[in-house]
DNA sequence: AAATTAATTGACAGATTTACTCGGGTATGC
DNA sequence: GCATACCCGAGTAAATCTGTCAATTAATTT
């Protein structure tokens, strides 16, 4: 019951971009520089958050990525989706919690109602509440 | 975020064990035959089950495994913890939450809320519950 | 127009984890 | 003493995860 290190390092990233983003767009190269995460890794995560309509970028110089929407209206569990992982815990269930095994799966809704509270709870936080927190950590350490 | 098989089949055939032993030693052999899990596989999940305390073995000839305990006392989340997955969903954190790396762990909160409250949605399910449910889906069947 | 910056993409490789199997032991009842 | 069934550590094949590399496209600056 882990979670990937490609979702924490999304959920960083996204944040950083978050802080430091002011507006203008955002090279991969400082995010990778602040947080230490490889830049060719955050290249082939933030073609998933593009594609997952959280950021978008703006090439050439002085490019780089935005988010997409305020960050009060990107939650947690959008991050976690766009870089392809599944919230839904196991493999036989469809997103929707449907079961595609054929045999008898007592245990199905355990997993099922796991797989709605994780979502619940990870759509319940914002990439802003998040950004909040950070701003806080950043300001204290001043 | 997905739960291990593994755990899956702890689960399964624990759900088995409720329903089919009744009282006396159930043999791991009859468990995989319902259950069609590989005898092997499921000797290794019944040592770690035992060494959980969740059920106690009976050995020689009639001998097989009982529930240590009532089923209204057997959690969901023990079951698991017993095959050791980790309910906690990252790696820098220990059992109780506290983080072992040194950087700025923003998105802290956020993963140690969750294995909250996954723990907690699993804590509240017991093996007499899915039992109960088992049940129900055969006697439907006959 | 040329150079530079930076995103875009696919292929690929190494490490780790998972999901098992195998072979032999050990206790118990008949 | 023999069949049954638990006990246990080691080993392995496949899958997944994590990350790199090389080559391309697009926009901007000079």
């Amino acid at each position: 019951m882990r979670i990937s290190t490609k979702a924490q390092y999304a959920v960083r990233a996204m944040v950083s971009l978050s802080v430091h983003g002011t507006g203008r767009p955002l090279a991969l190269r400082d995010i990778a520089a602040r947080e230490q995460i490889s830049l060719a890794y955050l290249e082939q995560l933030f073609v998933k958050l593009r594609r997952g309509k959280i950021v978008t970028s703006v090439r050439g110089p002085g490019g780089g990525y935005v988010l997409a929407r305020p960050a009060e209206q990107i939650r947690v569990d959008e991050i976690i989706d766009s870089v392809e992982e599944s919230l839904v815990p196991v493999s036989c269930m469809d997103a929707k919690g449907r079961c595609v095994c054929d045999d008898v799966c007592v245990s199905h809704a355990v997993w099922q109602g796991l797989g709605e509270r994780v979502r619940q709870f990870l759509a319940s936080i914002t990439l802003a509440d998040l950004a909040g927190e950070a701003q806080k950590k950043v300001s204290c350490e001043e």
